[in-house]
DNA sequence: TCGTGTGGTTGCATCATAAAACCAAATGCC
DNA sequence: GGCATTTGGTTTTATGATGCAACCACACGA
């Protein structure tokens, strides 16, 4: 089979991430999601994606333990798709991702909004990378390093 | 036409950042280039990749400015593909992809790595999303505002 | 009951991806 | 220089994914 290459068994982290949500439909419901978006129509017509696609980008999510299916929520006897905490965990990631292309988009006048703090409704500061002592870490202060020792006890 | 939809003319920076790396190859090329790989065979041999797509991946890549060909750097004749600081600048999106991954993956036994602090051998703070001045924030906090002065573009 | 809105699934046409074959320039070896 | 090999791709072809539109089932309202 030709497949479409799967990072399920891939033993890097990153590549496993992007297995759950790498297409280019995923994160976007994952980010309507964050702001209250519920019901399949919502996000259709917010994205404006294909209906099929978001079947099956909605299944996977679900699939995957990102989104979860609650039974209703203002009484009609649909459906919503509601974040599990793995689902709210992609958090930082929106947030990366925005603020990348705050910083190094061609066309930053393009961009439509800014990510504020709600008190204070000031831009959020840039995600730092910090060591468990606090001290601020460049990418060449980090490496990676194999996994310290998996405990197979059960075969 | 039917075209895989393009966010390039998107307001939104989440979606615009996919659009330059939303594919499944993309920041996996990103990730090996951050850890020094340089030259076509090394990307290939690492990831394993079918050449004509890590062709195309690279050239995009060239295109959105993320990497930039040089002339060469061990004498021979050939080409490198080294990152510019946008490219660089992906950082903390890898680490968000990662630490998700060691958060919230379903069978973390299989993760090989984990991305620690060079001087200490310990793994890296998570990442936090904080104010201006300082105080953490949760998803909740945080809202996102229209940019303050300049026209707006394509909704 | 009929009509309509919601929430999908099914069929195509088209695009992207994957694997392998092919190819040209650079390099190594003699 | 001559020849095989490596490097760095492009071309070919098969198949999976995507996009659009049509269709369908169920809930809800009149």
């Amino acid at each position: 089979m030709v497949k479409r290459t799967s990072f399920e068994g891939d033993s890097c982290p990153v590549a496993r991430s992007l297995d759950a949500l790498g297409d280019w439909w995923s994160l976007l419901i994952i980010r309507e999601a964050l702001f209250g978006l519920r019901r399949f129509g919502e996000f259709q017509s917010k994205l404006g994606m294909a209906k099929n696609i978001l079947s099956a980008r909605l299944h996977s999510l679900v699939d995957h333990g990102i989104l979860e299916t609650a039974p209703a929520s203002d009484g009609s006897a649909y459906q919503e798709y509601v974040l599990t905490p793995k689902g709210r965990g992609t958090f930082p990631i929106l947030v990366a991702l925005r603020q990348w292309s705050e910083e190094f988009d061609d066309h930053p006048e393009q961009i439509a909004t800014v990510l504020v703090d709600r008190e204070k409704g000031r831009p959020v500061k840039k995600l730092e990378m910090r060591a468990e002592d606090g001290r601020l870490l460049s990418p060449a202060d980090a490496m990676v390093k194999p996994r310290p020792a998996p405990r197979r006890r059960s075969a």
